[in-house]
DNA sequence: TTGTATGCGTTATCAG
DNA sequence: CTGATAACGCATACAA
């Protein structure tokens, strides 16, 4: 591995001093135009490139933001990272990122190479897991600011950029209240994420809008196992008054749901409408697909939660919004 | 922006040398027990988290790789990714992660960036106009290995890891054959991708291995734009002897085609048989699906992606494998 | 207009 | 067992 050309290489090849060159390279007042030219063209002939470990630790900034998710296979972070990279980017930053898998030592570790990087902000998504997070207190600290993004903590008041679920959950059920459903499923994310709450309390507006009665039987809340959606499914197609429409947290749900019906109830398969959040660009090719999807954009949402993050950094004075909300669109199919 | 704290603010509280602290830290032979339990104390207490920055200064690992992407909105490089970002970290390495949108010049820009990184290897994907590969020398002379991923370069020979399209075009061409197929289609991709001939190849290996007769009407080159798909089908479906059978060089090609057939040829599209590279999880649940799907998996194309990498950053003598196949499997719908 | 000295946080070499 | 000291590559205040 040979080393990479240095200022003082250029300097000595030059006969000049290394600062000399530093200031020439920069064009920083004071240094003739000739010796300008003559270290320019070296530098570039020697292909310099200046070593960034090094001017971070003179200078504070660093270029540097570290992402962190749950699962790249989500593709909703797919797309959302891509927002982030993209604006990044287009502000001279360079992502870190790096996947917890939902789990929560993981994220912990992660975090501390975080802070061995000098990242100069953090974006987050936490796990599903996740119930302290005090690892903003450390961060915050010693100056680098966090922004959660999608999935914002419970513990704790926060700078964050996520979908605006509730009023998304709550046109998504309007819908189909409209479309002349009366019993309508839900099946609601996990109880440790705000965003399964903020969804369920859009279902339970909407249903307090139109005064529909709320039904307890209706709300199921799946657990990781293989086969939970099915045997939730089966529990509300049991039920005397079953449901006419379904109204999940999240595409996985609805796929994992209308397969069980295919299965298992193809009788009753089509009169049942699905609603979920999640609209992924491969959703519009499904058979039996769902009646409509809702979801905010996640390339927008990770490009403000870019900026957000890059207010924070730049300026010492903290923005005045402290919460981000990206509109929901539904896409009707 | 607070300091954070540094071996000097431990070594000054505890009445040490600096060098003491930093030994302590790292259990270096010859530092009492006591004092190193001291020290650990304490720097427990006050969060102290090394500066990478400050370290790679000094070694020469920096235990950070670099990927260059296309896009991630192709769901297959958000797999791949996901594989390198997992193997990484098994092996202690953080990623830098960028996207050139296809965009020659952008990668030649994000290349230089992440030399100023000092990444210690580059993991890249190319463009599809990416014609010249001479950043290669640039980052091997200064000791930075390169691995290409997915896409290898034409102009030079390299070290890459790639889906074994060759093989995978000559099984899905032969699953069609056996089918009955005579007159099978290949929309192929683009030519500055050595990867489309290679599975261009492999359509007529198999051709060659059931002495069928090659008719070049039946091959046709998509361009980006939005309705080239849809014109290329009505060529094909108009000849006076139509294809029985489409291969794609890509999933979405497959997708725009069955989407013009329901759209234009409805009466036609179900006696067609469709068979393409990429295989996406939510393919499965799709209306009119693909026949089949051919392709590697990218999560472990990734994983060995970031292996052949390793191994060439962690020993100087090159390893003897400059190539990796990542073989192809077929899923059928 | 250019050069010198100092420090960023860490490790390594050597001396005590 | 512990402490000075130099060095990594660069930027900057200051001296020339």
């Amino acid at each position: 591995m040979r080393r990479s050309v240095t200022l003082k290489d250029l300097a000595k090849e030059l006969g000049l001093s290394v600062s000399g060159v530093s200031k020439a390279l920069r064009n920083d007042p004071g240094i003739g135009d000739a010796t300008v030219a003559r270290v320019r063209q070296l530098a570039e002939e020697r292909n310099y490139v200046p070593n960034l470990a090094a001017i971070h630790l003179k200078q504070k900034r660093n270029f540097k933001i570290g992402v962190i998710i749950p699962d790249l296979f989500d593709q909703f972070y797919g797309l959302a990272l891509r927002g982030i990279e993209d604006t990044a980017a287009r502000n001279q930053y360079s992502v870190v990122f790096t996947q917890t898998h939902e789990q929560p030592d993981r994220e912990r570790a992660l975090i501390e190479t975080m802070i061995r990087n000098r990242i100069d902000g953090l974006l987050i998504s936490i796990t599903t897991q996740t119930d302290q997070t005090d690892f903003v207190d450390q961060l915050e600290a010693i100056g680098i600011p966090v922004v959660f993004f999608v999935r914002a903590p419970r513990d704790r008041p926060s700078y964050n950029v996520t979908a605006d679920s509730f009023e998304g959950s709550r046109e998504a059920i309007t819908y189909l209240i409209r479309k002349g459903h009366r019993r309508i499923a839900h099946l609601r994310g996990p109880t440790l994420l705000s965003l399964s709450q903020v969804r369920y309390d859009g279902y339970l507006q909407a249903l307090y809008d139109h005064q529909l009665p709320f039904d307890a039987n209706l709300v199921k809340q799946p657990t990781p196992e293989p086969d939970s959606v099915d045997n939730l499914m089966r529990e509300l197609m049991q039920l005397n008054d079953p449901p006419t429409a379904v109204f999940t947290f999240k595409n996985y749900l609805t796929l994992d749901a209308i397969s069980y019906m295919q299965r298992n109830d193809s009788a009753r398969v089509s009169p049942l409408d699905f609603i979920g959040f999640g609209n992924l660009p491969l959703l519009k090719h499904i058979d039996y697909r769902p009646l409509a999807a809702v979801d905010a954009d996640p390339f927008d949402l990770g490009a403000e939660a870019f900026d957000l993050l890059h207010q924070r950094m730049v300026s010492s004075s903290e923005p005045v919004i402290q919460q981000v909300k990206i509109p929901c669109q539904m896409t009707i199919y």
